[in-house]
Order: C-alpha cells, then sequence, then structure tokens
DNA sequence: GTAAAGCACTTTGTTTTACAAAGCTATATA
DNA sequence: TATATAGCTTTGTAAAACAAAGTGCTTTAC
C-alpha cells in the first residue's frame, strides 16, 4: 500500500475549509453572512480562511450592490470543484483501505 | 441547516491521526514501524500522534518481545471505532448536505 | 442629525499544532 | 568495537487557527 495520506489536499485539513467547500458544490453562490451563519464564524476566521481558498483558486468572489448595500458571494471554481473531489476520492480510498 | 462542521471531531482534523485510524480500522494490530513506513513519517512526529490518539483512548498499545527485542503494536479501542465512525458519518452528511 | 447596527473585511496578538532533528536506551548484527 | 534498528522523548521552530478589536461604508432608528 501506497502512503496514502499523501493524496489528501492540505487546503482541506481544515475543517472549516471543508465546511466552505461542502456549501460552495451544493449552493451556486453563497453571501458572506450566509456562510458565517451556517458556520458559526467570527467574521475575520471566516474572512481569512476564504482568502485561502482564493489565493489557490478553489473560489471565487462577487461584489455586487444590493440597492447601494454591498453584497458579497463566494462561488466555487472548476479547479477547486475537481480539488474537492480528488481529495474526496483520496479520502475515501484511504478509509477503505483501496 | 445546522453548523455542519460541528459535529466533526477535531482530533481527525489531522491527515496523519486520520490514516492512522484509517489503518487501524482495517488492520487488527499493526506495529510502530509498519505505521511509519506507510505513512512515511518520521518516528518523533509519529509518536507524538500515537500519543494524542492514545490519550483520548482511540487506540492502545501493545508491548511484546520478539526475542529480546522489543515490538510495539497499535490496535484501535472500541471508542476508537465509535469516534472514527461519527466524523466520518459527519463528515458525509457535511458534504453530501444531509 | 446623531447614534447604533450591519456588512465585509484587515490588523494584531495569542495559543495551538505540526514537524524536523537530535538525543536516548536497549538490543542486534557485522 | 562499531554500526544499525526499534521506539521513543526532548527541544526548537515555523505555520496555522482563532479571537478580538479596529476600519470604512451604509442603513435604519430615534
Amino acid at each position: 500500500m501506497k502512503n496514502p495520506i499523501a493524496a489528501l489536499n492540505k487546503i482541506f485539513d481544515s475543517r472549516i475549509r471543508l465546511g466552505v467547500m461542502s456549501i460552495l458544490i451544493v449552493n451556486d453562490s453563497v453571501s458572506f453572512n450566509e456562510l458565517k451563519q451556517m458556520l458559526d464564524l467570527t467574521d475575520g476566521n471566516l474572512a481569512s480562511h476564504l482568502n485561502t481558498l482564493e489565493q489557490v483558486e478553489f473560489l471565487k468572489v462577487q461584489k455586487a450592490f444590493i440597492g447601494k448595500k454591498t453584497n458579497t458571494t463566494y462561488s466555487i471554481t472548476e479547479l477547486g470543484k475537481q480539488a474537492f473531489k480528488l481529495h474526496l476520492d483520496a479520502l475515501e480510498k484511504m478509509i477503505k483501505g483501496i
């Protein structure tokens, strides 16, 4: 058996980033505030994890206005989808001992 | 939807501990050296993660002799099995958005 | 019109964690 | 005697998580 943890993506070691991706993979676009509430996080903590995910281009940001009020939403990218799926595959293989 | 990451076990945030548990859940008893090779880790790093898992009683240690040479093997406990399964369930629910 | 509150951050600082590297004890082998 | 292996512990460093506070802008309440 080859080292099973080598195939895991370090980005997804974090439960929060895993949570964000899990939400974004089933929801086209989710606002900062919705994520914050869903995952029960402080602003700073969420922002920093979103930043990490954005840096590696696993998600993209849309800044829009609702009236004059800013509204920021996040969506997963193709790259993010692929990376997430690869990670889940690796996880599954590891757990099932394949 | 309730906060999906709250049900994850912090012990398993670590890829290495996840790897150890994945191995021990399908192998009754595995030696320090086998784990070290399977997961490609330094002694100290492996030892410290094993320690963490032992502290929370997710695994137990057997120290035996092969001749006069010590041989240490590790096995998962019932508690460890349960915790691991709960974690995997929580993961699955989170990912599938249940 | 002033105050308070919300959104989406950034900055700062602390604590925790991961990890490598070296050291240690005991045995085994060359 | 010297080197190697098993299974650790200790030490030190670097990275990560996180809370809390601060910021700028807007909106709502009084």
